[in-house]
DNA sequence: GTAGGTGCAAACCTTTTGCAGCATG
DNA sequence: CATGCTGCAAAAGGTTTGCACCTAC
C-alpha cells in the first residue's frame, strides 16, 4: 500500500541524512501521513497516542522538526498562534484560503502565481527556498452569515 | 511634520470607533510610526518604555491588536514563534522575503501576484481581507557565504 | 559501544486575562 | 460619571530543554 512505500522514502532519507529511524518516528510518520488534514502538533501527538499512549509530546516536536528539516512536513500558522502541519510527500504545492469565521482551510494553486515569486525573487537576487501565501477572510458559506468571528 | 499628521489621522479613526485615545496610545503609535522596521512586541515596549518606563506590557499588546484590527498596523510571524509589526499608514501594501540565514527581510511587490490572489480567490467563492505572502530562502549576501542558519 | 533518541517534568516565551484603580469623553 | 483603559501579576497556550535512561546502527 502507498503508505507503506512513502514510510520508506522517509526512513531512507533521514538514514542517509544521520537521523536514525525509530519505532516512535515510524509511528509519528505514519500518523501524519495517514492524515489529509492540517493537524496541529497536539492533535498528531493525541493521534500517536491512540496506538501507543507513552509517546512523549516532545518526541512529536522533535520529529516534526526533523521532518520539516528534511522537506517531508510543511507548517503553516493557523493565524492563532499555533501551526498547523501537512505532509508534503505525493501532495502537489499548493497555497491556503483560511476562513477566520469557522476556520476552514481551503487549497489552491496557481502556476502562474509561483511564476511571478520566482521573478520577483530573482529580480533581488533572493534564492527562495520555500514559500508560504496564505489569503484571510471568509469561505463562501460564512459569507452569508452575520460576521461572528 | 508628517508624524503628527499621521497621529492625527489614527486618533480620529479611533475615537469615531468608540475607542479613547490616551496617553499610552499616542506613545505607542509614536513609536510604532517612528519606526519602518519590523519590530516585535517586545521591542516596541522598549522603545515606548525609553519615552515612559512604566507602560504595560499588557496596553502594548492590547493597543497592538486595536491598531491592527483598525488596519494601521500589520502583523506578520517571523516564522520563528514570534509576530513581527510594521505600520501601514502611508506605506504601499508589499511582500516579504525572509533570509533564513540572516534573519533580515526584504520588501517587494508585484501587482499581477495580487491579481492572481483575487482570481484564485474568486473562483472558490472566497472573501479575502488579507492576505499574507512570504518567500523563505537565503538573500543576495548569504548566498556567497556556506549555509550555517 | 557510542552517538543519537526518548520520556518526563520543568523551563521558556509570547500573549492573554482578572482585577482594582484611573482617566477620557 | 460611566465606560473604557491601565498596570500589575498571574495564567495560559504552545514549544523547547536538561537529564538520566534506552536503543539503533
Amino acid at each position: 500500500m502507498k503508505n507503506e512505500q512513502e514510510q520508506s522514502i522517509v526512513a531512507q532519507q533521514l538514514r542517509r541524512n544521520g537521523f536514525r529511524w525509530t519505532n516512535q518516528r515510524a509511528l509519528i510518520v505514519r500518523a501524519a501521513m495517514s492524515s489529509h488534514e492540517h493537524y496541529t502538533a497536539e492533535e498528531l501527538l493525541e493521534l500517536c497516542r491512540r496506538e501507543d499512549p507513552k509517546v512523549s509530546r516532545a518526541t512529536v516536536y522533535r520529529t516534526l522538526a526533523v521532518l520539516e528539516r528534511e522537506g517531508f512536513v510543511e507548517g503553516l500558522d493557523a493565524g492563532d498562534g499555533g501551526r498547523r502541519f501537512e505532509h508534503v510527500l505525493g501532495h502537489e504545492h499548493h497555497d491556503h484560503m483560511v476562513c477566520l469565521a469557522c476556520g476552514k482551510i481551503l487549497e489552491f494553486r496557481d502556476d502562474e502565481l509561483e511564476r511571478r515569486q520566482e521573478l520577483a525573487a530573482k529580480r533581488l537576487g533572493f534564492a527562495i527556498e520555500r514559500h508560504s501565501l496564505r489569503l484571510y477572510g471568509k469561505c463562501k458559506d460564512c459569507q452569508r452569515q452575520r460576521g461572528k468571528r
